[in-house]
DNA sequence: TGTCTGTATGACAACGATTTCATGGGGAAT
DNA sequence: ATTCCCCATGAAATCGTTGTCATACAGACA
């Protein structure tokens, strides 16, 4: 590999001043700069990225931490995400949980010794604080941008940019209600997951507010996975006991799809029969038939959002601890 | 941050010694160890990767090259490869081109000096090698392992894991003419991309075989992107100018749901007037309605193949210079 | 008892880049 | 002409780890 020492010797100066020529802060002379570059440019020199880490004390990736890279909300914010830090010349490190929390712990305790610039932790789980915090601590010590998307950890200290889950939620339900479908059913993970928590009590609050009863019959907690599947299993279940509903109000496009499935199967018209909301509105949903209606998460502005972070470390204004993206809803077809 | 010398000093020791012990290649007294390990326990030690990076001459990370991680197929392999890695404790750096071949050229003039222990390149490009070789060939003179999925770069000497396109847009045929589904469109990218002609190669070789024409004019050649927008475009256009066909074939799934959503759009039954057979097997397709024919790649076979070549860097097997990973068409109610 | 062998350990160099400290030389000011 | 100052540059230390080389000590055998 060819290092600082060749393109000195090459150009006639000492490592110093190619550090210098390539750091442009210190002054050199137009003629020895020349010099140097010739010789970065005939050896084909790249810097040595892991040895400017090492002297650095950190280096230029961050972690993305992810609940399940296959649902579409996580994938459009590692697509943005890794945009964003390539802009600013970081790497990606992608660290996708799957549902196993002790995955999360492991990463954690690696994390510190990696040289990270910076760990953005976006999984669903409702994560055990008491235990992670030090973990946390420690590394947000150690000089690593912690911050957490879709998650509200800023009462803990944690940097965090969160869409409007309760608000999104009110919101499908408001429509819900303007076209008379009730009553409406809810789906999601309720007691092990703060933002599906977040999303039911949107939902709840939304059918108080209207004058609605919350049928616990209609609220459907899942208790792990966001995928299609549970959603199936979830509205057949329902169906076969004979529950009455106009419209389903589910905590991810996924969730909605399996549950539009469940009713197609029992030859019920969507959304003359049941209408249903899903939430994300990332990938298919436009061009699912019906489409569907989603309350929809700008994964792109959850990306700039974290790549202001880093701007801000590197000179630019400090962000605020807490940054609130809207969810919207997107009517189509399916409600 | 606790280094090997704080260990060493509070464990009474040189550093050379702490890094026997983590070594375990070397004896030691097992005295020595023991104060060594309490050492490490009571000051909360982990070694540092970068330094050991450094040191070393290449680090622990592989670096992931896909196409468009939003895509359920590069998702798939995305979460499955992360999985292998993880086992063999290596990490994932996630490139993600988005459809951008320059990204690609800048990654890798970046690669050789990030210290990877690999690359995987994924990505649907047909890259232009006489332009990408040396590059490659220089990261891999850096001890650098690359690796191809999907693509076939055999032949320019880089160990390749691929799927049966061939094999499987046949059989998807194949399965078409046995249900009296003639004429059979294609839509996909075959000039810009070598996997989706090569699945328009299986295509029509299984035309041809059964003695059916390949008509031009159902051959869709999309310019860019493997998304559903293209498939709707394509098939709207095709069902407006009054072309007559009993089914399509998609390079991808995506393109098959915009396809079918155009179908649906004007009315036409799936699978009774058009049906439709798409190519990735990953995702939604199990819970849309109707469901989706579609040829599958098995992600997860690929992501263990190349698990397979990490392992063997470690003294394993030296795998096969290509490996073929079969497709299966999978039949659902679309076709 | 003296030499030999082998094992356990320490000192030191090296990976590649950066930064601090020191120095030489040229120009300006008196 | 002499002194002063600043600019450009080089030498050397440093980041944390690991491997090489050298050494000290214990046990064995003649």
């Amino acid at each position: 590999m060819v290092s600082v020492v060749a393109v000195a010797s090459h150009a006639g100066v000492s490592p110093a001043t190619v550090s210098r020529v390539l750091a442009g802060r210190v002054p050199v002379a137009a003629e020895t700069r020349a010099r140097v570059l010739e010789a970065i440019e005939h050896l084909g020199y790249r810097p040595n990225e892991v040895a400017r880490s090492l002297r650095a004390g950190r280096g230029r990736a961050v972690a993305l931490v992810t609940g399940d890279i296959e649902q579409g909300i996580y994938a459009s914010l590692a697509k943005h995400v890794q945009s964003e830090l390539e802009a600013l010349g970081l790497d990606l490190l992608l660290f996708n949980l799957g549902h196993r929390e002790d995955r999360l712990r492991h990463f954690l305790e690696r994390a510190p010794s990696l040289g990270l610039r910076g760990i953005v932790l976006s999984s669903p789980h409702v994560m055990d604080m008491v235990e992670l915090t030090p973990v946390i601590r420690a590394a947000a010590e150690s000089g690593v941008e912690i911050l957490s998307v879709s998650q509200d950890l800023s009462a803990f200290g944690i940097t965090s940019i969160v869409h409007d889950d309760v608000g999104g939620a009110a919101a499908a339900v408001a429509h819900l209600m303007g076209q008379g479908r009730t009553p409406v059913a809810f789906v999601g993970r309720i007691e092990t997951s703060a933002i599906g928590r977040a999303r039911f009590n949107g939902y709840r609050d939304a059918l108080l507010a209207h004058g609605q009863p919350v049928d616990p019959a209609l609220v459907w907690d899942i208790s792990e996975g966001y995928r299609a599947d549970a959603g199936y299993h979830a509205a057949s279940e329902a169906l076969a006991r004979g529950l009455r509903f106009r419209a389903v109000l589910a905590a991810s496009d996924e969730l909605a799809l399996g549950c539009m499935a469940a009713a197609a199967d029992r030859g019920l018209a969507v959304p003359d029969d049941i209408a249903f909301v899903g939430f994300g509105g990332l990938g298919w949903g436009v061009f699912s038939r019906p489409s569907m209606t989603t309350v929809s998460l700008d994964s792109d502005a959850m990306a700039r959002a974290v790549g202001d972070i880093f701007r801000s470390q590197e000179g630019g204004p400090a962000p605020a601890n807490r940054r609130v993206i809207q969810a919207k809803l997107v009517v189509r077809q399916s409600a």
